[in-house]
RNA sequence: GGGCAAGUAGCCAAGUGGCCAACGGCAACAGACUGUAAAUCUGUCCUCUUACGAGUUCGGUGGUUCGAAUCCAUCCUUGCCCA
């Protein structure tokens, strides 16, 4: 299997220049992919095209990760419905060097090897270039009915809120990048989001009339959940490849809880497993679905990928003393049990308020499990809250000593899955 | 510069003087059911508050009024048309 039927049976390939597959057959080539330092950590929207960067690695080819130094200070209008703001230079700084150092785990960066990865920031390029160097050199290659035919930016035409000269002019400075690694790097291949589709031929078509060469490109589809909300979003937000945002736990979380029909889609998109292992797992899957063996296994690799193995094993470990037997009584997690919840959110409580006793209401909020006291009433008139596996059905129920495990801890739930340990300090 | 239209909670969107913290939908969170799924049903959903209630909202500011998201003035932003 070539790189493109690869990556077609895993369902990653939208739309595909022709000539792109032959071109990558014939010789080693180049391709790169953009990232927008839009936050100081890449998030799991992100992974996709850092597979893909991967996957092009694994055939032999050379992968460009792009960090848009530039393009970050003007704002990609695709798939925006609104003027974006621009984010400044300190910020864009500080996200710049937080994402170049997350994509530098990711890719083979040994100098040794021929098709060795690099990382490009388009600022290096950009910040010689005057606005009329500009204007002369690149927008007069480029038609400004050519620019308006792209569906992100006649969306914005036909929408009511507009758009400035700024965004029009991204696609054009995201073609000259293209442009550029064509002529420096000899990159003739340009990889991403499928929302980057025009952005990406006006690249292409850039090359074509102004240097009078071939460039290719394809593009993965944007990932989605079967129920239509937003991939990648949890009660706490994004999940980030960072484990400072977002601990190995709660990322191997995330991925546990996917339904069965993104369990079997995501598989093939995050995972490197083969399709005979992938099919063989689906049909193992569909025997037993309630044994989850499709999410066990996509946790399992994605974590290990993003985070290593090390952090994957005490995810797992977690994992299973939290719910494997939620069943069982509270005290069988022994106190090493307890210290070892990695990644679950950890406070600290005044061990002397407890000894004098505390009202549930004011020991949630007080340990920041919630933000009021009123949410956190709430919550338990909601049934929401777990103390020690036990669900508070009491507002006045005073939170003592008797409570403690092992002395020392208390174990509160919100909700079914997410765990808080308080220590008694 | 002139004319017209619009700006309401995370988003969409009702509301055109009191019954408005503001209909409805989406998203989100929780409960039941389950498999730590999905679908469905139920609750919550401006902030704080045990409840009662209190406080801050309807682009900004100022006004009219006992009382304004709703009326007036002015400013800002956006769209469309004209110059």
């Amino acid at each position: 299997m070539n790189l493109i039927e690869e990556l077609q049976w895993r369902g990653m390939i939208q739309d595909i220049m022709p000539g792109t597959s032959e071109q990558l057959l014939k010789e080693t080539t180049s391709g790169y992919i953009g990232f927008d330092p839009t936050a100081e950590s890449l998030h799991i929207g992100s992974l996709v095209p850092i597979l893909l960067l991967v996957h092009l690695q694994k055939a032999g080819h050379k992968p460009i990760a792009l960090v848009g130094g530039a393009t970050g200070m003007v704002g990609d209008p695709s798939g925006k419905s609104e003027e974006r703001n621009l984010l400044d230079e300190e910020t864009l700084n500080r996200n710049l060097a937080g994402v170049k150092k997350q994509l530098e785990k990711y890719l083979d960066f040994d100098p040794s090897k021929q098709n060795a990865a690099e990382i490009a920031n388009n600022y290096d390029w950009f910040k010689e270039i005057s606005f009329l160097h500009f204007i002369r050199d690149v927008g007069k290659h480029i038609t400004v009915n050519y620019m308006m035919s792209k569906d992100s930016v006649k969306k914005r035409l036909d929408g009511e809120t507009g758009m400035s000269f700024t965004e029009f002019t991204y696609q054009l400075v995201q073609g000259y990048d293209f442009y550029w690694l064509y002529q420096n790097k000899n990159c003739k291949l340009q990889m991403g989001g499928s929302d980057q589709w025009g952005n990406i031929t006006t690249g292409t078509e850039l090359i074509r009339r102004k240097a009078g060469g071939e460039a290719f490109a394809f593009t993965c589809p944007l990932i989605t959940k079967a129920d239509g909300g937003k991939f990648g979003k949890t009660e706490k937000g994004n999940i980030w490849l960072d484990k400072e945002k977002t601990s190995p736990y709660q990322f191997y979380q995330f991925w546990l809880n996917a339904s069965d029909a993104d369990a079997e889609k995501w598989i093939k998109i995050f995972t490197f497993l083969t399709k005979d292992e992938i099919d063989s797992l689906i049909s193992k899957h569909h025997e037993n679905l309630a044994a989850r063996e499709l999410q066990k296994m996509l946790a399992k690799e994605i974590t290990t990928f993003v985070h290593g193995e090390e952090e994957y094993k005490n995810a797992l470990l977690t994992t299973e003393k939290l719910f494997a037997n939620q069943s069982a009584s509270i005290e069988s997690l022994s106190e090493e049990d307890l210290k070892n919840l990695d990644g679950v959110v950890q406070s600290e409580f005044s061990l002397e308020k407890i000894n004098t006793g505390i009202d549930v209401v004011s020991f949630l909020a007080e340990t920041n499990i919630f933000p009021s006291k009123g949410e956190a009433r709430k919550m338990i008139q909601n049934g929401g809250v777990s103390i020690n596996r036990k669900k508070v059905d009491n507002l006045q129920l005073p939170v003592d000593n008797s409570l403690l495990l092992h002395q020392k801890y208390l174990l509160v739930q919100k909700g079914k899955k997410n765990y808080y340990l308080v220590k008694g300090v």
